[in-house]
RNA sequence: GGCUCGUUGGUCAAGCGGUUAAGACACUGGCCUCUCACGCCGGUAACAUGGGUUCGAUUCCCAUACGAGUCACCA
């Protein structure tokens, strides 16, 4: 027995790359890979009037960027090629009229807008029209539709939801090919999975309703028919409260948004496993190896879930936490460098500074502006309750900071964490009510990354004496 | 509206007939601390409802309610 899974990941290319999505893509790769099988790659093209110019690109980068590379794709090609639809355009002909003539499938000549108004369908209408050759010869356009049985259900087994059953009645005779010459999704889909030999098909649940139109297909050709994985839905919460399936109403849906964001590609990927999956033990941080080993089908869930910007959040920030401090920086840098144009001032200690604390890269720019620029304040700052802290006593500490600052041999933490030291004893009080001043003075907030030791250091002697004098001139003339 | 599917805290979710109903996010109290954050220790909060089946139902079955999806020459 040589049967190998092979799963595929089947987008149309529209520009942007949906997080839904992204998530299918991943578990169909996981489907695959933690069974050593194949994972494909294959454009869905067929809706001519819906094509965006470089939207392939896309979806390359962003497979790439996840660690999600295919087997075969357009791009590497593979022994089941093509693997853009719309260079399959034959086959799908091909198909179609093999149909039409073991009598399952049928020309209509229908105007698009009779269609819509038709009350009973083309069940009754078109199915034994006797002139379609006639027809077909004066060139009139047409579609091929399949014919549907009028009693009876389809029944099918998809290993989330379980068996799901439909009257045969619902359904419409289905085009298979369009007026263009282009198959539907539908018809493309079930012709691709055969030829391609593609075992597991995984889908999202809105497909669910569907899929008996495709078993319908299957059985007319004779075919075997694949193992369906159909996957609970990613909703967004709405304004009202209500919850509905995520589009872009509800903020940042495609990946690339949510990476200009400066969410990282690898937290991303992370977040969205867990959205109708989880493994049996407790952990949530996985790589994509670590996924590979422990993913199961079994496991995958039924009911739809919130897409939850805070979780998502929280895994960015482990992730950013889980980098090298030089990694970090090389994250940050472009945002650090943003607002901070000054040469003086130590990147990368800023860099360190901002690991621990940020839940996404866009933080930075607003949390370390005032190393650039001492922004405006009040002199209120100055007092604070809870480190004691008063204009008299900020003053004091102020003066005596500037003093000593200026006779510091070299400009190091150790050095500077001793001049405190020494001021605290000399003046006898508590370390906040020395250190507290001294931030504000130099940030001008009361609020900052590190602390007024840390700060001191990256703005260098200079810089943090003229804005220590600042501070000064504020309480003398209050 | 017809059809299909779903329903455990605010959110993601574990559970697969007997549990003090896990864990995480969020929220929150405290500790640590030169602020904030990180880290550590705690806390609030859930089985939609009604019937069965059973010695026993969150778990199995059936209704109801609510929610979602789908009914295209879009995928």
């Amino acid at each position: 027995m040589s049967f190998r899974v092979r799963t595929r990941f089947a987008p149309s290319p529209t520009g942007y790359m949906h997080i839904g999505n992204l998530r299918t893509a991943l578990y169909e790769y996981l489907i695959a890979k933690s069974q050593n099988g194949d994972f494909i790659l294959r454009i869905e093209d067929t809706d001519r009037e819906r094509l965006v110019g470089d939207a392939e690109e896309v979806i390359y980068s962003t497979l790439k960027s996840v660690d999600l590379e295919a087997d075969e794709s357009p791009k590497i090609g593979g022994n089941y090629g093509p693997y853009r639809q719309s260079e399959r355009k034959d086959i799908y002909i091909k198909y179609a009229k093999s149909l039409v003539e073991k009598g399952k499938a049928y020309y209509c000549f229908c105007e698009k807008s009779e269609s819509e108004s038709m009350v009973s369908g083309h069940k009754d209408k078109c199915r034994d029209i006797t002139n379609a050759q006639e027809l077909l010869k004066s060139g009139k356009s047409y579609v091929i539709r399949q014919k549907m049985p009028l009693d009876g259900k389809t029944v099918f087994e998809d290993m989330v939801y379980g068996k799901v059953e439909v009257e045969n009645k619902e359904l419409e005779d289905q085009i298979l090919i369009k007026s263009d010459g282009y198959p539907t999704y539908n018809f493309a889909n079930v012709i691709d999975d055969h030829e391609m030999n593609i075992t597991h098909v995984v889908r999202g649940s809105e497909y669910l309703s569907s899929t008996p139109k495709y078993n319908l297909l299957y059985e007319a050709f004779g075919w075997d028919i694949p193992k369906y994985i159909h996957l609970p839905l990613i909703m967004g919460k709405n304004e009202d409260g209500s919850v509905s399936k995520l589009s872009k109403r509800h903020g940042a849906v495609s990946f690339e948004d949510l990476v200009s964001q400066g969410y990282l590609p690898e937290a991303i990927l992370n977040y969205i496993a867990f959205l109708g999956w989880c493994p049996e033990s407790n952990q949530e941080i996985f790589s994509i190896n670590e996924l590979k080993s422990v993913f199961s089908i079994e496991r995958l869930s039924k009911s739809p879930s919130i897409f939850d910007y805070k979780k998502l959040d929280w895994f960015n920030s482990e992730y950013i936490k889980l980098k090298s401090s030089e990694e970090f920086l090389n994250l940050a840098l472009p945002y650090i460098k943003c607002v901070v144009k000054n040469e003086n001032i130590d990147i990368p200690k800023i860099s360190e500074l901002l690991q621990k604390r940020i839940s996404h890269l866009n933080e930075i720019p607003s949390i370390i502006s005032f190393f650039e620029i001492l922004p405006e304040y009040e002199i209120e700052l100055f007092e604070n309750k809870k480190s004691k802290s008063n204009f008299e006593s900020s003053h004091l500490v102020l003066k005596l900071t500037l003093r000593a600052i200026s006779d510091v041999s070299s400009w190091s933490y150790e050095n500077l964490h001793d001049l405190f030291d020494n001021i605290t004893s000399e003046i006898n009080m508590k370390k906040s009510t020395v250190m507290w001043p001294v931030r504000i003075a130099l940030s001008g907030q009361t609020i900052t990354p590190g602390g007024a030791i840390e700060i001191l250091e990256i703005l260098g002697k200079e810089e943090s004496s003229r804005r220590i004098k600042l501070a000064l001139e504020k309480l003398e003339t209050k």
